[in-house]
DNA sequence: CGGCCACTTGAAAACCTTCAACCTATGTGG
DNA sequence: CCACATAGGTTGAAGGTTTTCAAGTGGCCG
């Protein structure tokens, strides 16, 4: 285990993640065993710091260990959208693995610390099994957390449904009783979502008035808690 | 190589893909080996044979020969939706490697022949490095392939956007000299798209109006080639 | 203080869905 | 062969939802 750097509670090192003390965040229950899953540490990104570009050719697949990643896409008739999110336990990068190069730009919604995995090069033949399997069991999962599960909604429906999904993902730990922060704006959400922001911000105001949630600002609780639906492992 | 049934062009065997003649459409370049990936080959699906059933404890990875499948998915809330297709060389029900159960039903929208993965059990060990990464490689393809390009679009560019993805996935080989055929009816796409069927039918006549395509029933044909915006490679 | 950004609100316009009717092709039973 | 039923497709008009445009508020920071 080899210092780089250190800060506190997030110290930069490049290490082994069955050495992790936070390895489940990571890699849920540890049925399989992490050795060989070798991983770097980020020092912590702040908020609108960008971690990887679009169009940049790949050089790594990170996870996220704490905060938000917001994706940004460049959309070829002009413009711009919110792509996804990625958050705590989430791959990023991975999706360029054979495009080769990543398609969306990452950006910290928050102060955001991922990990670097250690990959071996493709088609080298030399991978660990046990590596490639844990890899393959969270690229397998991801789709299901992250696919739109508004799709066909009504606007309303769409934010509240992402609002019930991004509780989930981010394991609030009781989003009946303590409010979350969501990391974004609500032209973010609307980009996100197919929406224009005037229509989030009343369909906020609606899911308020409805009982729904309760929301100031960007502090969210919700009145009944999530089905989970979807994203329980992994 | 042991024969299980026979079909004229479609043996149903056990094989080693390395010896399958069609392996490049399943696996594209044949750069990395393709020894150790065993498959099984299913006799054609006729049109509307479901595949699986949501639900179901998960069995197996499939991989589409040839044909269409079509995913659809009943919503929590009642009511269904068509959460996707799978077109040749596509993976079927990886996703559920986490969480046990097929996540839709799987309907051929038209004759379809897949081949059944023969995988290692999760958590073994004993995988094969070779099969893993290729399937990693796929799996991490599928998303950027699969995802919706018309998010946020209107109701005319979604529709456009969908032939062109499609035209893409199912490598039709001029789409601008040949006309292909959609697997699908009106309500399908509108399902898959997020539009009533009748919005489908007036983007079609406005895309043939603007001289876009050119479209009789079920066969389209393009009037500029799509972008090869994703979907190239895997 | 002034500027900027996120957020909010209202009114008009554009868009999409819904409903209802009708059409066409296909298949079935008499 | 015809009558009938069914499923997919098409069209028009009405109504609802969402977007757009415009204006205004409040917080934060130089």
């Amino acid at each position: 285990m080899r210092h780089t750097r250190h800060n506190g509670r997030t110290p930069c090192v490049e290490t082994d993640c069955a050495a992790c003390p936070v390895a489940r965040r990571c890699w849920g229950d540890l049925a399989l065993p992490l050795e060989g899953v070798r991983a770097r540490r980020s020092m912590p990104l702040e908020r609108g710091a960008v971690l990887l570009h679009q169009g940049e050719r790949m050089g790594a697949v990170y996870i996220v260990v704490r905060g938000c990643l917001i994706l940004r896409e460049d959309l070829a008739r002009g413009g711009q959208r919110v792509a996804g999110l990625r958050l705590p336990g989430e791959l990023l990068g991975i999706e360029s693995y054979s495009s080769g190069a990543y398609s969306s730009t990452a950006e910290a919604a928050t102060e955001t610390v991922v990990c670097r995995l250690l990959l071996p090069a493709a088609g080298s033949g030399h991978s660990s099994s046990s590596l490639l399997e844990r890899i393959l069991l969270k690229v397998a999962a991801q789709p299901e957390r992250t696919a739109a599960p508004w799709a066909g909604l009504s606007a309303l429906e769409r934010v509240a449904a992402f609002i019930e999904n991004y509780a989930l993902r981010a394991r609030v730990p009781r989003p009946t009783e303590t409010a979350f922060i969501l990391p974004m704006t609500r032209a973010d959400i609307g980009s996100y979502l197919g929406l224009a922001p005037e229509t989030v911000v009343r369909a906020l105001g609606q899911l308020q008035g409805s009982g729904r949630l309760s929301i100031h600002g960007r502090a969210v609780r919700l009145a009944e808690p999530p089905l989970e639906c979807a994203a329980p492992a992994a």
